[in-house]
DNA sequence: GTTCCCATTTAACCATTTTTAACACACATT
DNA sequence: AATGTGTGTTAAAAATGGTTAAATGGGAAC
C-alpha cells in the first residue's frame, strides 16, 4: 500500500510540484490550500505523514500541527518554511515536528527525509494493537469489534470499539476527555462530550463482567481504566 | 534511564562541546575520536542514537554508518558535516541516516532533532506511586482512589486523592500551599486556595481513623503530615 | 422510492464533585 | 488588646458527570 501524504501548502505552484513529484515517487498525495482545509482533510483521511507549510492563510502551520497532535500524537509532521529562524525551528520540534526544511529545498532531500521518517514510524506500527488482546477474564478482538466475557460475546459498535481500544491502550493511565473526543469524534464540542458519556456508561456495563476492571472518573479531566487485585 | 548517545567526532573541540552540552541535557554521552574507535565503542555499548562526523581519519562517517547498519539496522544515526552537498545528504539517507546537520549548526536544534528521533524509537517510562501504600493502620490505593481504614473503606474523589497522594509523598515534610495548588489546581488563586482548605478538612477527617497521623498547619507556608509514636 | 433497523445524538433529569460564600477562629505584629 | 491576614468549618451554588429514553439520521432491505 502506498503511504498517504497530506500536503498543506498555500502556494499553488509549489503545492502542485510537490504533489506531483511525490506522487511519481510512489506516494498517494492529498493537497490542501490552507490550514483550515488541511484540518478538515486530516480529519477525514488516514495519513501516514503530513507536510505543512508554516505561513498560510486562515490557520498557520504551527496551529494546524497542534490540532493534528491533539487528535493523534503519532503521525509524523514535516514543516516547510521560508524562514530559517532558529527559534521557529525549535518551536516546531517542541510542538512535535519530526523534521523541518527551509525553502528553497531540494526535492530529493525532502524525499529521502520522508523515507527516513517513515522507516521509523512504520516499524513502530509493527507493534500494532494485539488481536486478540487478553485482560483478566476478557478477550478483546479489536479487528472484529468483539468482546468475549465469561458470560457472553458482545458485538461492539464502531464508537464502542474505538473507545474501548483507547482504554486498553492506556490501562491504569488517565484518558483525557478532550484527547479521546478528538481521536474518535474529531472535535470536542459539548454534545460530543455528552455522547461520549453515554458510551462510557455502555462500556462500564460490558466491563462489569470482569469485577477486576473498573473505569474511574477523574473529575474535570477524563477517565482511567484500572485493574485491581 | 538516560538515553545513551555515541558521538564520533575527530575535532576535539567540537567533540567536547557536544558531549558536555548533551550531557547537561540529560543524555549519557560517549565520545570517540575516529571511525575505528567509534566502531569498537559501538560494539561494546548499547546506544540509543549515534552522532557521526562525516570526514574523519581512519574510517569516514559513511563507512562507519554502514558498519553500524550491518550490525543493527535500528539505532538512529545523525550525520554532521561541513559539506552541504546535496549528493552527500542523499547518500547519507540512503545508507540509513535519520537526520543530517550541516556545520555550523545550532546545539539547540541538534537537541530537538535528537529528541524528535528518540520519541519515535523509545518508550517513556512512568514513575509510579506504590500501590498499595501502607502507613500506620491505613492502606492507600492511589490507583483506585481508595483508602482503607480499620473502620471503613473510603472512595476518594479526584481532588481528595491527588491531595492525599501529595501528603504521603511528603511524609513529615512541609507541603507548600502554592506547590500543591499548582500541581492539583494548576493555578494558585485565592479561591483555589480556599477550595484546598475545604479539602484539607475532608482529608483530616479521613486520617482521623488512624490517631498516629495528623496534618499540622504551618502558618503562612502550608501543611505537614506527621506520624507520631 | 419507501420502510425499517440500528448506531448515534440529543434531551431531560438526577447524583456527585467542586467551588464559592459567609462567618468564626487563630496567629502575628504592634 | 487591636488590627490585619491566614485558616477552619459549614452550607449553598455551580459545574460536571451518570443514566435513561426519545429523537435523529443514514444505510440496508424491500
Amino acid at each position: 500500500m502506498k503511504p498517504k501524504l497530506l500536503i498543506v501548502e498555500d502556494d499553488p505552484n509549489l503545492g502542485e510540484i510537490l504533489s506531483e513529484y511525490l506522487g511519481l515517487k510512489g506516494f498517494e498525495t492529498t493537497l490542501s490550500r490552507d490550514g483550515e482545509e488541511g484540518e478538515r482533510t486530516f480529519k477525514n483521511g488516514d495519513f501516514d505523514l503530513c507536510i505543512l507549510d508554516l505561513m498560510m492563510p486562515k490557520k498557520d502551520g504551527f496551529s494546524l500541527a497542534k490540532e493534528i497532535r491533539s487528535m493523534d500524537d503519532n503521525t509524523p509532521i514535516i514543516f516547510l518554511t521560508a524562514k530559517s529562524m532558529k527559534q521557529d525551528i525549535i518551536k516546531g520540534f517542541t510542538i512535535g515536528a519530526d523534521d523541518y526544511m527551509t525553502k528553497p529545498f531540494s526535492m530529493e532531500e525532502l524525499l529521502v527525509r520522508i523515507q527516513a521518517i517513515l522507516k521509523r514510524s512504520t516499524k513502530k506500527e509493527v507493534e500494532e494493537f494485539p488481536n486478540p488482546f487478553t485482560i483478566g477474564d476478557l478477550i478483546y478482538f479489536y479487528n472484529e469489534n468483539k468482546l468475549k466475557t465469561p458470560k457472553r460475546e458482545i458485538t461492539l459498535t464502531t464508537k464502542e470499539n474505538e473507545l474501548l481500544k483507547i482504554f486498553f491502550e492506556n490501562l491504569n493511565q488517565t484518558v483525557v476527555r478532550s484527547v479521546a473526543l478528538k481521536r474518535i469524534w474529531k472535535d470536542d464540542s459539548y454534545f460530543n462530550a455528552r455522547s461520549m458519556d453515554v458510551y462510557i456508561a455502555k462500556i462500564r456495563k460490558y466491563l462489569a463482567d470482569d469485577p477486576s476492571l473498573k473505569i474511574l472518573t477523574i473529575h474535570g479531566e477524563g477517565f482511567k481504566l484500572v485493574q485491581v487485585q
